[in-house]
DNA sequence: CTAGGATCCTGTCAGC
DNA sequence: TGCTGACAGGATCCTA
């Protein structure tokens, strides 16, 4: 779910609160989402900053060790400050951002000087990973993950998708070894802007395409950024505007039955590589 | 090596 | 109402 834009707004929040902060406690409510190392690795060490990787959120600490946040498809991280005024929600959007915490899905609580950081993660997919910081580079997901879109030369994606060539776009461009960054939502996002049909064999997609698909993958998640994410973020702003940010934002994304922004066409929703797959049949011809 | 499907887990929704 | 299957903003593992 929170894909690249998503993951940079929760770092950019979380620093204002969170970087020069003491961990006092840690409680873990389900195993399998704090791994690498037990709790008191990293009990009493203090926070000195964040850092992103792809969808991979870090958390530096002050004792050689840090903190690697997956939040896959329905993580949350939650900061409330001692206070209660204003509380910090980004991740996986939903209703009960508003909760009381910890909630049904609380998974991990990191009680730090000033306040309390909770990660819930209804579905268990996401995790909180304690690394030696120094080996951070040799975590599998880092070591693999190619460049962002705005660090990807044409030339590396064009050698990427020949090497799939017979891999539908939707999937390569979804493979975080090939570029990282975009999920479902900006996939399906900039393949419209690029005027790609979903389906098409990666091996079909001609230079100028492939340069399309870089600068729009740009446009679309820099949009999302400079919005604050497809997700809520701040409690006094997710009581008025819940979860319709998406709804604004995307032209296709859970668009299925609309009529198409561009052309008027009703979108479609199929499946491509397991994942639904928006897109409209009229601008986004499929290629024989 | 690539391609595609199953899998991890919880929750919701449509259909019978 | 209760059951069933499909589906979900991700990534890995297994098989062919």
């Amino acid at each position: 779910m929170p894909e690249l834009p998503e993951v940079e707004t929760i770092k950019r929040g979380l620093s204002k609160f969170i970087i020069k902060q003491r961990i006092k406690n840690i409680e873990i409510l389900c195993e399998k989402s704090f791994v690498g190392a037990p709790k008191s690795a990293i009990s009493g060490a203090t926070i000195i900053g964040l850092r992103r990787f792809g969808k991979a959120l870090i958390i530096d600490l002050d004792n050689e060790k840090s903190l690697m946040i997956h939040l896959r498809m329905t993580g949350q991280l939650i900061y409330d400050p001692q206070d209660r005024k204003e509380r910090y929600a980004a991740g996986h959007p939903s209703e009960n951002f508003l909760d009381q915490l910890p909630n049904k899905q609380t998974r991990v609580i990191i009680e730090l000087k000033n306040g309390t950081l909770y990660f819930n993660d209804q579905r268990k997919f996401g995790f909180i990973k304690v690394l030696e910081t120094a080996k951070l580079a040799e975590e599998p997901f880092i070591k693999k993950l190619a460049p962002e879109p705005w660090n990807i030369t044409p030339e590396e994606l064009c050698r990427k998708l020949q090497k799939h060539q017979n891999s539908p776009i939707k999937a390569t461009i979804l493979d975080q070894t090939i570029i990282a960054g975009l999920g479902n939502i900006y996939a399906d996002e900039t393949l419209f802007m690029s005027k790609i049909h979903p389906s098409t064999k990666s091996g079909q997609i001609t230079k100028a395409q492939t340069e399309a698909i870089i600068k729009n993958a740009r446009t679309v998640m820099e949009k999302s950024i400079d919005s604050g994410g497809s997700t809520l973020k701040d409690y006094k702003k997710a009581d008025g505007t819940k979860g319709d940010y998406l709804d604004k934002f995307a032209q296709v994304f859970n668009k299925q039955g609309q009529p198409c922004p561009v052309c008027k066409t009703i979108i479609k929703k199929i499946k491509v590589a397991g994942r639904g797959t928006h897109f409209c049949p009229r601008c986004q011809k499929e290629k024989k």
